[in-house]
DNA sequence: GTCTTTGCAAATTGTTTGCAGAAAT
DNA sequence: ATTTCTGCAAACAATTTGCAAAGAC
């Protein structure tokens, strides 16, 4: 359906006029493509993609545009242990799964960390944004990989 | 207090060897001034530091020595939106606030948080290894220089 | 028409690698 | 003695920058 693209579209382009941003295509491809994607890629897969619908973007025009929408709160940044940057275009409060193998982030939803309150002597005057957990561990296909790697002894 | 180095320092060699893991000056010498800094440093800034009382020491020493330890769980290795993977030789339990603006990350201890149960039926085989909450933000003196930076208004 | 944004290519920053010699076990 | 580690310098990856032309408002 694409009515829901559209609608989204819509409320994206409201966001950067009101931010004083320009509405190019550019950018809203840019926007359209993370926000079709339901993983966290990274800038340069973010630039990968968008290119085959536009071969003339540039990928330092993809780092700025992705860079801008994050600090705009259009999209959130996400954090990771060393590697690239990752996107993610749900800015609503969820969790997240990280795989330290493969480095996947998958989106993960408990109840309990929904319900935990932001502490209310804000900590050291710290002016909190969001909250989430993150859980760190191995996923189920490296799991898998790690047994075929070592089937019980290498010799 | 130099007693509590050396219990510390005892510890890691016992950890290394059982690991089979060479202690060399280098590893020690890393290891200590991971273990005396209360923040989160960057590879690069172990690397500068260290090498103030190592100056043979290399690069890519400290890089691969902390990976090292970061796989064979004696320091951790934490979340950060891009930039320089950060270490800490703090693997117990705690939260970190995480400053957006100068990437800054601290500390941050909650009862709620530390109460926070692992899900039991893992999501989707994930093998979990860890769980901690992470609370972006800006910090006091991020905001102090934002108001330096704008007075009120710009014109 | 003006101010913002983009593309390009080059510069930076952060990190990893191969290999021969040195040190730890 | 053997195996693991380190230093070096070069490679690599991710990201950022300055500037002139192009596009949005």
């Amino acid at each position: 359906m694409p009515q829901e693209s559209e609608e989204l579209a819509h409320g994206f382009e409201q966001r950067c006029r009101q931010s004083g941003l320009a509405v190019t295509p550019q950018r809203r491809a840019i926007y359209a493509t993370l926000s079709q994607r339901k993983d966290h890629p990274t800038a340069d897969l973010i630039y990968a993609q968008v290119k085959k619908q536009h071969p003339e973007m540039s990928r330092a025009t993809v780092y700025r545009v992705l860079e801008t929408f994050a600090q705009l709160g259009i999209i959130r940044k996400l954090p990771h242990p060393g590697s690239a940057v990752r996107y993610d275009p749900d800015t609503r409060r969820h969790h997240h799964l990280l795989c330290l193998r493969c480095g996947e982030i998958t989106d993960f939803n408990n109840l309990a960390f929904d319900d935990l309150k932001i502490p209310h002597p804000t900590p050291e005057g710290f002016r909190i944004m969001s909250l989430s957990v993150s859980i760190q561990g191995i996923c189920s296909k490296c799991q898998t990989e790690e047994k075929e790697t070592t089937p019980g002894g290498e010799s």
